[in-house]
DNA sequence: GACGGAAAGTGATATATCTCACAAAAAAAG
DNA sequence: CTTTTTTTGTGAGATATATCACTTTCCGTC
């Protein structure tokens, strides 16, 4: 599973060998071939490992960036050091799309760590901005995808300001489910390994808070923890227990 | 100060009335005038008193907002209806932006009540939409504010989850002083009539909280409240003294 | 300018969560 | 498979913040 073809320029084709990842991701989708072309050519890929630093927050940010493969995390530190996991980014998805069309000199909006190893596609701000500039489409892409993050966020401010750590905690689970969940005979398995340190920040409690939660969960029967991997072991029960407005 | 002048159909004129506030506002001032006469056609101008209702985050999106003029909060409130304010949106800016391109039916992002008499426009979001496919300079101008949004909630939620109250409470005062601050010889006016109530689910934190906060720094000479405005006796020391990246 | 109702200040107490410390368990490395 | 390192679980105690209760102050209104 190797898309760094285009490298291979000694190799005979009848049309420019394109990454058919481009073509399947959101906001490109509905591009003219042409353009694709144009962003292929562009684009940056890298590989990185699990742990690996994609951008930080304190750096001037350069561009956005794509998750072709693996998962990314998303976190924000205060002064002390203590960090929040702002968002977590799977295939697919964009990330340090908040630097587009800001004034130039602003660092990134986060920092960018794999949780899993993975490629990732670098694409520097003025490439992105000038596509956009005659792609009403990608724009409108981009719109879509904002504004679902910002109704996110939203959602999320809400419950880190004033629910406490059980609650937050199995808000955490059912979010993680809905975006990783991969559904088996209703056991719902979280396809993220996710360590309860890492799961904490993005809770917004200690480690040993969640700790505990956890802990009541599996005695309860609710949840299973094998290899950083949670599995929600009744998904409906969880759902109808649990069900709250996210 | 009264915009209503179209209705005043029976008034003699070489050019059309557009609104003189849409071409100010920053999402429409580059959008050929056509368009912005469309807009003006379509959108719906209504005046809002103090603690009125705007929109609810439990009713079917409809639409983005306006704020001509006047000051508008945006709330979120959890299950026991504890609320906290997700945003305030002064003159000029856009809000429920969050529902441009989603799928219909989902509700507003937040509540929207008024803080300080004005008046607000709405648009349909159909009516957004059709333009922005049309419009990449618009489509740019949405992006380019809603990178904004989303980089400012980013720091919002690191605050909230991370910061004790007295370091929030600073926080939020520089915030507001950046946002609603009228620096006149180095005092610092926030013009934003605020109780201390809704300060502290600004904050994300109890009434009692804050006004513990607020005692001790008036008691320092760092603040003074009148009037339900704050003023920050001495900017650059505030600045110097609690100088943080935000 | 006085009145009445809402908002704010403040002490005392309750409590949820954090912190610390260490043992146990689980991964990773060799 | 064994060793080493990292992560996790859990009790006990510390602490920041929430909550309660009441007084005082503020502010809009009559």
């Amino acid at each position: 599973m190797d898309f760094e073809m285009r490298d291979n320029l000694g190799m005979p084709s009848k049309q420019p060998l394109i990454d058919e990842f481009l073509s399947k991701i959101e906001i490109f989708k509905d591009l003219p071939s042409e353009s694709i072309q144009l962003i292929d050519q562009r684009i940056i890929k890298k590989t990185y490992d699990k742990g690996d630093r994609i951008m930080s927050e304190y750096e001037v940010a350069k561009g956005v960036y794509f998750v072709h493969s693996g998962i990314v995390k998303l976190t924000k530190q205060d002064e002390q050091g203590n960090e929040i996991i702002v968002c977590i980014k799977k295939k697919g998805e964009i990330f340090a799309e908040a630097n587009l069309f800001n004034q130039t000199g602003h660092t990134y909006p986060a920092t960018g760590t794999m949780v899993q190893n993975g490629q990732i596609y670098f694409l520097n701000t003025d490439d992105l901005e000038k596509e956009l500039m005659y792609s009403p489409e990608m724009a409108v892409q981009i719109i879509r995808y904002m504004s679902e993050s910002l109704r996110d966020m939203t959602s999320i401010l809400r419950d880190i300001a004033l629910l406490d750590v059980y609650t937050k905690t199995i808000k955490t689970l059912e979010r993680l489910a809905e975006k990783f969940g991969a559904n088996h005979c209703n056991r719902m398995h979280i396809e993220l390994p996710i360590t309860v340190q890492e799961f904490s920040t993005l809770v917004g409690t200690s480690r040993e808070s969640v700790s505990r939660v956890f802990s009541r969960l599996k005695k309860e029967g609710i949840i299973e923890i094998t290899n950083r991997k949670i599995v929600i072991v009744d998904w409906c029960r969880f759902c109808s227990h649990f069900h709250q407005r996210l």
